[in-house]
DNA sequence: CGTATTCTTGACTTATATCAATGTCGGTGG
DNA sequence: CCACCGACATTGATATAAGTCAAGAATACG
């Protein structure tokens, strides 16, 4: 598959870099189409490579021994994404699945290191980027241990609302499919719960829902409920 | 303060570094001993230095807005901790206090920079350490979303085992001095709920506690019920 | 169309928090 | 050195949020 250099020049991450350097880089690129439902990389597969996702969105969940499955994070496009071996793993720790249908660039691992020290703000981005997203553990982590149900799952639609919000005339729709198990696994509850907290909220007009659909009504609403306004 | 560099030198994060390197780096660090209370920097503070525990334990903190406190982080020694600016922050995330008599080593985080570049050992170091970090972030929130009080509970105690534990004669100890609050800031859980887990697994001769202490007597009778076996 | 997901809703159960009271340890100062 | 105080811990009673179990409805898809 050809590669759409405006498309990459456009992200934020390679925003700096020479036409040359960029050229370098995508040289040793692969783009590949996957369709919705199919799987970019496995748990516990050997990470043979890193991606790029330019274009659609991805689900990385991880399994525990007893079955149950949890949503690590969502990748938007222009996030990186499976660098397992920048980690110092050998296989990735989740899948990494299409939600919809998507756009992806792929390394060979090995390469990482070349690809960071020939371009010292790639290291400084990916370190940031790597610590973005320990932040945002570390945040879910604190809502999971003070905050009850309601406010966590607000908060979660919140962020889904920033970081895949389209604009719609009665409101703002989250860009993708997302189910209310999808929900329950982002926020560690069950989807009963979420099913119940959102037909709630529909009932109280903050937001709109459907088969893998949300459509935020209210957002101000919906965000003072998850700064722990009671009721 | 003055430096004691074999003890520096035995920490894995220096030990292939030439003596002349490890002299440039320590030529720009301040020791300082720290005493069992003080914070070594607190939430909010803008980020003025970084630094690496040689001796002793610290907790990492975070207050929520409405006044509730979790522990983000055990450091112990060897941990470089408080590297706020490497990932995009200008000021500390959380609170860093000593739980125990401490040593650490300071740098100015502007020079942050330079200590990547010069060693680039350093480099993969200290992004395979935040990766890590990212991973026990990760394994926490799954823990949180998929498991009851009791099995994380044993689950932190086993960690703390692990990175903290002396061996003694009738089992292993964590060493340094920790409150059944602190086991509830680490799982999510409140203090009482941790004292009657303590309770019950003393009266089935798992552990032994005490006032700020704890012994693990039955480390696979533990690591069974961290499993989930019931009962 | 019929079949399979996804979603909703009710009834019931349970784990864990909350509230409240009391106990115990260990260091400080008289 | 002992008494007292404050921090830490234990334990019971009660409340409640959220999970589980169960059944059915709505929507999408082949």
């Amino acid at each position: 598959m050809k590669i759409d250099r405006t498309v990459v020049r456009s992200l934020s991450l390679f925003d700096r870099m020479s036409d040359e350097d960029l050229d370098r880089l995508l040289a040793h690129a692969t783009a590949r189409r996957v369709v919705q439902g199919d799987a970019v990389f496995e748990q516990g597969e050997q990470a043979a490579n890193f991606f790029l996702l330019l274009h659609g969105r991805l689900k990385v969940t991880q399994v525990t021994e007893d079955g149950q499955q949890i949503i690590v994070r969502v990748v938007h496009p222009g996030d990186l994404f499976g660098f397992a071996k920048a980690l110092q793993r050998s296989d990735y720790p989740g899948t990494a699945r299409a939600v919809a249908e998507s756009v992806i660039l792929a390394w060979p691992t090995d390469l990482w290191p070349q690809f960071v020290e020939q371009n010292p703000r790639l290291a400084v981005s990916a370190m940031q980027t790597i610590g973005q997203r320990l932040e945002e553990a570390h945040t879910r982590i604190r809502e999971m241990s003070t905050q009850e149900v309601e406010r966590r799952v607000a908060h979660a639609v919140l962020r889904l609302s920033r970081q895949a919000g389209r604009k719609e005339e009665h409101g703002v729709r989250i860009d993708f499919p997302i189910s209310r198990q999808d929900i329950a696994e982002m926020t560690g509850t069950t989807l009963h719960t979420v099913s119940r907290i959102l037909s709630a909220w529909e009932a109280r007009g903050l937001v709109e829902g459907g088969r893998q659909k949300l459509l935020i009504r209210d957002l101000p609403g919906l965000s003072s409920l998850a700064e722990g306004a009671r009721d």
